[in-house]
DNA sequence: AACAGGTACTTTGTATTGCAAAGTACCAAG
DNA sequence: CTTGGTACTTTGCAATACAAAGTACCTGTT
């Protein structure tokens, strides 16, 4: 096992939610309410609280970036879009994503050591 | 969503590794060490400081089980089991995991809210 | 019999983070 | 101008993966 798969399962865990925010993100610009609503909708329980904080720490890495928005009723929304790098960590997200399941998976098979 | 899928989704980061470990233990007791080398022979990285915490909970909550063995050279070696309730926690985290990876990977085509 | 080395388990401390909740602020309607 | 709803921010808490230090046991050597 080489050091970078060594630190892309320990980022792995806390990497869903921001590759699940970078899927939805892919779709086009959208609010938090929207991305809340999206993953909700795929029953990916996350609640503002936390997407909140999320947001505001890709967009500190450059992953995304927002600009501001008239709203129908209300204040103004922030509304974030994918920056080329948040194209290039999502690349890198879905690959160690679908290796960690595939690990994951292969454990039902896997003759004892 | 269900309170049971909201549960389900919020302990399933923290299940994952428990479910990698009872994976490893349905295919006969084994102690730390097996544990530990099965698991990174499928690429997940984990060390020894974290899976003697997790073995202890999962005691604690008679998920597992373990009896004192001889070692060829050194001091005893816990041998972990699944109890009959552990079976039933695999069961669980095996539907939440297929859940989970079912939700994150319907992102990839789901349509904008 | 004492000690050195290796193995096995336990405990403690730290950083991260998902979440809840309180707080701030903006806008529209009455 | 006040009320209610929407949107964003900040703070505090609990859980945990990890690292590292600590304890203890067994075997072989001197």
């Amino acid at each position: 096992m080489t050091k970078e798969t060594a630190a892309s399962t320990a980022q792995m865990r806390k990497g869903v939610l921001e590759l699940c925010i970078l899927r939805v993100l892919r779709q086009g610009e959208a609010y938090t309410s929207d991305i809340v609503a999206a993953l909700q909708a795929v029953d990916l329980l996350v609640v503002e609280g936390t997407v909140y904080p999320l947001l505001s720490r890709m967009k500190n890495a450059d992953t995304l970036t927002y600009r501001w928005a008239e709203s129908p009723s209300g204040p103004p929304r922030k509304y974030y879009s994918m920056t080329s790098e948040g194209e290039t960590v999502l690349k890198a997200l879905e690959a160690s994503w679908d290796q960690f399941v595939d690990s994951v998976n292969s454990l039902s098979t896997a003759p004892k050591i």
